[in-house]
RNA sequence: CCCCGAAUUCUACU
């Protein structure tokens, strides 16, 4: 309890200085810290703490293996996440739906779709993240109309979708020929409720960035009851794809957040609206204001 | 023996 609190403080050194003066830490006190670790990039950190816990003969569990997938995904790490996959399998932790879930979202991470969608079909008990890893494995691998196909059976199996599901099929609906599959998607986000969601709000708009028109754009931006930095990037780009580049450019300087992507949208916006010119000069003065290039 | 503590997946540029 008392390494869990200092790490829902972000106090590190503080939790490690107590698992050190512990007689006898158990598994969680181990794993809680390697999921912190994890969780925080410090893999090497995450690591070390497993092989401590190992020279201990403390025994991984299920939360453990979570951890260390978490850490594996962070890293794109397909050596040890295979690793941990036997050592799952071992310990018949692969039993555990988190465990599988998490393996699913490492072998996706890692471009291995098959691997990620054979754990999932050998899984006995699937929950909705386990049908969300499946389709967004099935995104990732630009096979799209298998990823509706399992977000319509996640329904006839009695799953509910959620924003996770829903943002990831409407980024598919995006990439489709037409805007059929994503007004139906569209219709069934606002039965459900989630069309005050932020991330759902943002897969809406660069949906209809792609097949809508620019009043379906501010119809949803304007009903988003929260926006973040992507919500801002999606309009600056909706403006820029239907031509309104002086709109763009007076988003831009209103925007409350930007990121590097907002400058990159700003200025492949002006070079696909042939407005090189002005990019370069966009380009000239956010060099001068000592931007970092890449 | 009981209780408590550690859990994976989504959306924008290149």
């Amino acid at each position: 309890s008392l390494i869990s609190t200092y790490l829902n403080l972000g106090l590190l050194p503080e939790a490690l200085k107590v698992l050190d003066e512990m007689s006898f830490p158990d598994v969680a006190s181990f794993t809680s810290i390697i999921s912190y670790c994890a969780k925080s990039g410090m893999e090497g950190e995450a690591f070390a703490l497993l092989t401590r816990m190992r020279d201990m003969d403390i025994h991984p569990n299920e939360f453990s293996f979570v951890a260390m997938l978490t850490n594996c995904i962070r890293q794109c790490n397909r050596q040890l996440g295979s690793q941990v996959h036997c050592l799952a399998l071992k310990t018949h932790c692969t039993t555990c739906t988190h465990v599988s879930n998490a393996l699913m979202g490492m072998y996706v991470k890692c471009g291995l779709v098959d691997c990620a969608l054979q754990v999932f079909d050998e899984m006995s008990d699937r929950d909705v993240s386990s049908w969300n890893a499946a389709i967004l494995g099935m995104v990732e691998d630009c096979r799209y109309s298998e990823a509706f196909e399992l977000f319509d059976n996640m329904g006839s199996n009695g799953k509910f979708a959620d924003r996770f599901s829903l943002s990831t099929i409407l980024s598919a609906a995006t990439e489709c020929q037409s805007g059929g599959e994503g007004e139906t998607v569209h219709a069934y986000v606002i039965k459900i409720g989630l069309d005050m969601d932020l991330s759902v709000g943002n897969a809406l708009l660069e949906f209809y960035t792609r097949f809508g028109i620019m009043e379906d754009l501010l119809y949803v931006f304007d009903r988003m009851p929260q926006r973040d930095v992507i919500s801002w990037t999606c309009l600056l780009n909706g403006f820029m794809e239907f031509g309104l580049v002086e709109s763009a450019a007076e988003l831009f300087n209103q925007m409350p957040e930007k990121n590097h992507i907002s400058y990159n949208a700003l200025l492949s916006g002006y070079c696909k609206n042939g407005l090189g010119s002005k990019g370069l000069d966009f380009f000239r003065r956010i060099l001068a204001d000592g931007a970092e290039i890449s």
